[in-house]
DNA sequence: AAACATTGTTGTCAATGACAACATCGAGCG
DNA sequence: CGCTCGATGTTGTCATTGACAACAATGTTT
């Protein structure tokens, strides 16, 4: 049955569970993703993988907390990058897109709030940080005078709504014949006009 | 064991399933929907709900096709509302994150695009008949020259993924305490701006 | 009324998540 | 050095579930 020279203890058995699940996650989807499945293929036993996530869910957030902290650091180096102010925030948007699309069944675990409190709380954190990380980038275009006054926290909201919702439409099979890259532009490039515009009460009917 | 005055056929099992389903995916989410657990609920053998759904995922794709029509009867009527353009651009995107929030795990539903390819037909064109409510009014609002120029669909696209968003950041706990009027308020701010300004290469570096 | 399609029922099976009880391993302590 | 103990893995088991097959009741059509 066993192979004879394996070991009783796996070793890294909880990083090897992790990494499984991401795979089969990115391929089949969350439904899809079966503790006992991966147990079977690291070649442990069906109740191993309980020792290390208290049940399914545990699974799961702790993926969608992985997910988080790699769009972070995504995030992160798209800020990072040389340039004007204006392209390093579409270039912030392209990088989030790009993420989401790649990485679209993973997104959803980590944005589905379905999560026990504890590790809600962690998810919210890192959620936090994305929109915090944008916030940063905001405030440094304001201060150059190419995006409109405001708490910095708010618009990057607002851009992050943009962005997010392309993905999903993108991923919804919702844009059509639209390739995402120009969808991705237009959506950037209104984005970053309405930004830039001083605050209007175009959308206030005065009512 | 069985009601002596329960007729063999239910009579309106389909439709008694679906209301069901809904009450449920609405109370605790997709993931507990149990296909016997509805039969249970409404009086029916474990096996009844299999005459009317080939299979659970059958039910959840009715679920989100009645769901997706609900919206656009929603979005047809925003439109429909007298008043100036920008003012029925505005309402159209607070009736769909209305909608998002009320329905948030229908609306999940709606754009996980797991479905068999048969219903994916129905579904995707469900989809984009919202998004061509949306292109009618933006065709509408470029006509008096509040809106820029361009494809009609394509910045109907990024309208959409804007409240879409919005939506998705206020479902998942991502608007920390940020009202959700106020945020919407800016968004939509933000995003009539950007429609209304003349096509600017803010966004291009010209790379 | 007699065949037939529709709808519902009972019975069954394999897969799964969760848990309990037991086994193995390694680390620290006497 | 040997012991104990906690961490990790295993086997066994149970209830739930989705899916299917075989059968029963009902309504419809001819």
């Amino acid at each position: 049955m066993a192979d004879a020279d394996a070991p009783y203890h796996h070793g890294n058995l909880r990083e090897a569970l992790l990494a499984r699940a991401e795979a089969v996650l990115a391929t089949t989807g969350a439904d899809s993703l079966s503790l006992r499945a991966l147990a079977r293929d690291l070649g442990v036993s069906h109740a191993a993988p309980g020792r290390h996530f208290r049940d399914r869910q545990a699974l799961l957030d702790a993926l969608a907390v992985g997910g988080f902290t790699r769009l972070n650091e995504a995030l992160r180096a798209a800020v990072d990058e040389p340039g004007p102010v204006t392209a390093r925030l579409a270039g912030l948007g392209r990088a989030y897109i790009a993420f989401a699309v790649a990485n679209a069944p993973l997104l959803s675990l980590m944005f589905t709030a379905k999560h026990a409190d504890d590790s809600s709380a962690e998810l919210r954190e890192l959620g936090h940080q994305s929109l915090h990380i944008a916030a940063g980038l905001v405030a440094l275009a304001q201060a150059e005078g190419v995006v409109r006054a405001g708490a910095p926290d708010r618009l990057a909201q607002v851009a992050f709504s943009t962005v997010h919702g392309l993905a999903a439409l993108a991923v919804g099979s919702l844009l059509e014949d639209t390739p995402l890259s120009e969808a991705t532009d237009l959506a950037l490039d209104v984005l970053l006009a309405g930004l830039a515009a001083p605050h209007g009460d175009t959308a206030r009917p005065e009512a």
